[in-house]
DNA sequence: TCTGGGGTCCTAGGACCC
DNA sequence: TCTGGGGTCCTAGGACCC
């Protein structure tokens, strides 16, 4: 019998507050919690943070009384540090496996030698602790969901298991399942735990041996994929690469709600700013975005409007004032007055590579004329410039959509069909005959 | 009164095409 | 002129993750 593949799921423990305890060793055995950006909410928590009851992702106000009593230590948040000790982390684990996928700033996944027992995984974690600091815990399994859950159980036992746990080594691995709610299972929330209730399942063992079909039904391509990863059938590839950045976002609550557009106006250009710094940073350019304004969600009493809005840009770009204009005219679309708005972002969509872009229908489009394309006029030259009206590259430009990109695949889908001129590179397109 | 930010993937439904 | 099946592509919004 071929042995299973191994898969590692590497998990820090309470990763922000180890962090700060790196650097400050006289926190250690205390309780410490981490703010997220806007020091509104708890997002990690010390062992001692989470005996006390604090709940993860709790508004720091609600909580205030029991860090008063128990003189509970708070710090802002420091990506730059948390980032640093990740990268840390990451390349010792790096080193001692095959393949990795850093999967966020405290967890990566690892491809296992098939040898690799416990034993081994226990030296690796007093590696990592001894080098940098920062206790992890292990789990080992099959797939990468059943190693989360293994992870999940490392993380519970830690005192039995020393903060390692493999499955696929276990007696019996069904308690395990029968153990966790799904709820507690990799990809499934709030909506879809009740969901599964609803069929009567509650927990990991009896979504393994839950009817397929069932599933698909009520939960999707998603659900089947979890359904096989329960039973070992690995769905869900090692990433070793990340892939390319589909968008990037900036957004903030205000401190206290505004309603003029002048203000939100305001608001909206820092974050076009940083969002296109962030783009320039990446080597990409940005084809659309999005704008939104959402009210204060959590004020029942408040009428409530949370629009957003896209728009395809006039040509791929990474200069914030030609992203402002963009941004502005969207905002304004959206803007009602009379509401209090308590958040508002933008997120630059459909990147590019720099490099890679070619300049190629974009520059037919008419610059003094925004927003609009002039489609007949592309369909015919580029059929002129073919120079076979009885056979055109392109009959019928796809009509009812102003979408560049959509020209784009259009053109492309045809050209490659009818035409043994293709090219992807407007420029090259060959001359009408004469 | 105070309650984060930055992501990904999937689906439903509309518009359009052949 | 009417009708249907089989597609693609897009947007908005839901759900989930860390």
């Amino acid at each position: 019998m071929i042995p299973l593949a191994k898969i590692a799921l590497v998990d820090c423990n309470n990763f922000f507050c180890s962090c700060e305890r790196v650097f400050n060793p006289a926190l250690q055995g205390k309780p410490i919690v981490v703010l997220s950006n806007n020091d509104g909410c708890i997002i990690s928590r010390s062992e001692e943070a989470k005996g006390l009851g604090i709940p993860m992702g709790a508004p720091l106000h609600e909580q205030q009384e029991v860090i008063r009593k128990n003189n509970v230590q708070v710090f802002s948040s420091n990506y730059t540090l948390y980032g640093d000790m990740s990268a840390r982390v990451m390349s010792i684990l790096r080193e001692e496996v095959p393949a990795i996928e850093v999967y966020s700033i405290d967890e990566s996944f690892l491809q296992l030698p098939h040898n690799f027992d416990e034993e081994m995984a226990r030296a690796l974690r007093s590696k990592v602790l001894q080098w940098t600091g920062i206790p992890v815990c292990i789990g080992i399994a099959s797939t990468k969901l059943l190693a989360k859950l293994a992870n999940r159980h490392a993380k519970k036992t830690k005192e039995l298991t020393g903060g390692v746990f493999d499955l696929t080594n276990y007696w019996n691995p069904e308690a395990i399942l029968a153990d966790t709610p799904t709820g507690g299972l990799w990809g499934v929330g709030k909506n879809l735990a009740q969901r599964l209730e609803g069929m009567h399942i509650t927990t990991a063992l009896e979504f393994k041996y839950a009817d397929p079909s069932a599933i698909r039904r009520s939960m999707g391509v998603v659900g089947e994929r979890m359904l096989r990863e329960l039973n070992g059938i690995g769905c869900l590839e090692l990433e070793e690469v990340p892939p390319d950045r589909k968008g990037v976002m900036a957004s903030r609550s205000f401190g206290s709600p505004m309603e003029s557009l002048e203000e939100l106006e305001e608001a909206l250009a820092n974050h076009v700013a940083r969002a296109a710094e962030k783009v320039r940073r990446f080597g990409l350019l940005a084809t659309g975005m999005e704008v939104f304004l959402r009210t204060n969600r959590f004020r029942k009493d408040q009428p409530q409007y949370s629009p957003s809005i896209g728009a395809t840009l006039e040509r791929p770009t990474h200069a914030t004032a030609e992203l402002m204009t963009t941004a502005r005219t969207l905002l304004q679309r959206i803007y009602r007055p009379g509401y209090r708005y308590k958040k508002t972002g933008v997120q630059l969509t459909n990147l590019v590579s720099e490099e890679e872009y070619q300049p190629g229908l974009f520059d037919l489009l008419d610059p003094a004329i925004p927003g609009r394309i002039d489609v007949d006029k592309i369909v015919d030259e580029i059929n002129r410039r073919l120079g076979d009206p009885k056979n055109p590259v392109i009959t019928r430009a796809s009509q009812g959509t102003d979408r560049r990109d959509n020209l784009g695949k259009a053109w492309k889908m045809r050209a490659e069909r009818h035409s043994p001129h293709y090219t992807t590179d407007w420029n090259q397109l060959p001359e009408a005959k004469a």
